[in-house]
DNA sequence: ATCATCCGTGTAATCGATTCCACGGCTTGA
DNA sequence: TCAAGCCGTGGAATCGATTACACGGATGAT
């Protein structure tokens, strides 16, 4: 592959020169960056990113550490992140922890030892000190989605509690009092914050969110399969399910069908995160929608601005309720059901 | 960030032997290695991947291009591919081609800047000669799952060739005569090739493929909602509506519900690919399923050996129906409905 | 005892870019 | 006319690693 020496050669001036004309320098004569273009053009030249990242100790590269790419919020995620970051001339490689704290760990260090401008992670579940650590050496950082508490870095995230006090309003409207919640692992913060605000706004309606009622899920859909085959069994089935992902929205499907009973006339089923399956399962999911794109969208350009000096900004935006069927008919029923995700 | 000449400074010793020691070169002595040892363990040293890339010239990184990261299908395919690079020792850069040429060949540019030792692709609809270049100059380069003809490189598939005979026998056993398709882009070999499958096989039970019965879409869900509208329209509308990939199958379930008909009483549905929403759906829909994660690692160990001096392999595995509730309750029930995907 | 060999180590070249500095030629102002 | 300044250019240092080569000392064979 020809390098600038090549194309130095060709052109009949100096290395310096071709850096110069492919660097928009203004001291070039037209006559040499004439040359130079054309000698550029001819060899097919195309300037090797190792070399110039090893100068300038930049690579104009942000990595992106995601939880799971088999969920298709992450997903979604992975590809506001990538357009954004493309738009402002960085390029992004991704990192799938599987929810796996040593495989982010892994990916952390790779993407670091490959030296990437700055890193957007969110957490898996279990305490990484890296991440701390990585944060403390100066490393632009920012979390989108989920956060560690005690990292000092920027987090663009969606607050679900007004969705969440909307769901429980529908859900209580419908004559629905038993609910219950399976749970993301404690260890992350989307994982407590949706727990806590489903309890809050329970007790707003005079409802106890008993400990039977909550089930320990780690994002995955076994583990939502898991924990509703719990609910099922128990004396009181709850009426409704409140996944709080939704893999694990999946799973408790799963559980429901494979115990012949049907939604929403027998239990019913509602999820944090909406995706456009949700408009096709049967039935069609009542389900929190977050501004996916925005989110990335804003989380790579708070990562960009610390790249570039600039003061970042954490970012919280509001995630809504999209009421389907799951949970039995509204009695008025939204104008669109269909997501804008 | 600490480099070589701090350890070696640390260690009292000279970076070729830090250089050693990293690399276990064996001739270095137990009291300099265990020096060295400790001085990188004190600094927290990582070698610097950019320095050492450009020294070696090789990244010990594999791009990966794919059509389009919301489809589940290339999600998984990116999740096996990972995994099996990892366990080689090699790391992955995904690009999201979003389906657009352009969009595709920018990721194949500035991940040959990047000077990865190898180039994945699935390539998207339309001609991109660059990626005829990029095979002629020797770069290592593996196709999967769709290929270009006329590029000499291997190519890892799946072949659909007995699945869709299986599935247009089970159609005809279920008594559906009218049978349509929602093809691929035609510049797609998995577009043409399910086509001309589907035509085969139903030629092979008398029936014709009526020009009116083969819809163009281009593998996303809004081309298979307006494909399948069309035939809705049309005066005898199929029986079936096969869709090439499971997105278009998606549009066409929309279509199907906007019109307020019933999946499979009123028309019944099947897709090429399986995912694992499509247990799901209202109702499961029956499906041909790639045996995705073996096709990724298969498409890596094809590479890697190209890139490691060893001949490489084309691979094609078969594709396999699965049988569910969407064109008809089946005769004899397969005795697990679920994908192993 | 002598010479060849081997082992551990350091010096320095190298990969392909960027960029500081110096230099020669030309313009411009006094 | 001459000094000062500017402009286009090239030489060379530099980024952080790897590795060929050289070298001194110890070991082993004869």
């Amino acid at each position: 592959m020809a390098s600038i020496k090549d194309v130095a050669a060709q052109a009949g001036v100096s290395v310096a020169t071709v850096s110069r004309v492919l660097n928009s320098h203004p001291s070039v004569s037209p006559g040499a960056r004439r040359r130079v273009l054309a000698a550029v053009e001819d060899l097919g030249y195309r300037p090797n990113a190792v070399a110039r990242s090893l100068r300038t100790d930049q690579t104009r590269t942000l990595g992106l550490v995601i939880s799971d790419v088999l969920n298709p919020y992450f997903t979604a995620l992975a590809r506001s992140v990538e357009e954004e970051a493309r738009a402002l001339g960085y390029s992004v490689i991704i990192g799938n922890a599987d929810e796996r704290p040593e495989q982010q760990d892994h990916h952390v260090r790779t993407l670091l030892d490959r030296r990437i401008d700055g890193l957007l992670v969110s957490p898996a579940d279990g305490d990484s000190p890296l991440l701390g650590d990585v944060a403390r050496t100066g490393t632009p950082m920012v979390f989108v989605d989920r956060w560690m508490p005690g990292v000092d870095v920027p987090v663009v995230r969606a607050d679900g509690h007004r969705a969440i006090s909307d769901l429980v309003a529908h859900l209580y409207a419908l004559g629905h009092r038993r609910l219950a919640i399976i749970a993301g692992p404690a260890a992350t913060t989307t994982g407590n914050e949706r727990v806590e605000a489903f309890r809050e706004a329970m007790r707003a309606h005079g409802l106890a969110l008993p400990d039977a009622y909550i089930g320990q899920g780690d994002f995955q859909a076994a583990s939502g399969r898991r924990a509703t085959e719990h609910f099922l069994s128990l004396p009181e089935p709850p009426q409704i399910v409140f996944a709080a992902d939704n893999l694990m929205a999946l799973g408790a499907l799963d559980a429901i069908r494979a115990r012949g009973l049907r939604v929403p006339e027998d239990i019913g089923i509602a999820a944090f995160d909406d995706i456009p399956w949700f408009l096709h399962t049967g039935p069609p999911i009542t389900a929190i929608a977050q501004p996916t794109g925005d989110l990335g969208r804003a989380a790579v350009r708070a990562l960009v601005d610390i790249v570039e000096g600039r003061p970042p900004q954490s970012v919280t935006l509001p995630a809504r309720l999209v009421v389907r069927s799951s949970c039995g008919e509204p009695a008025l029923p939204a104008p669109d059901p269909r997501s804008n995700v």
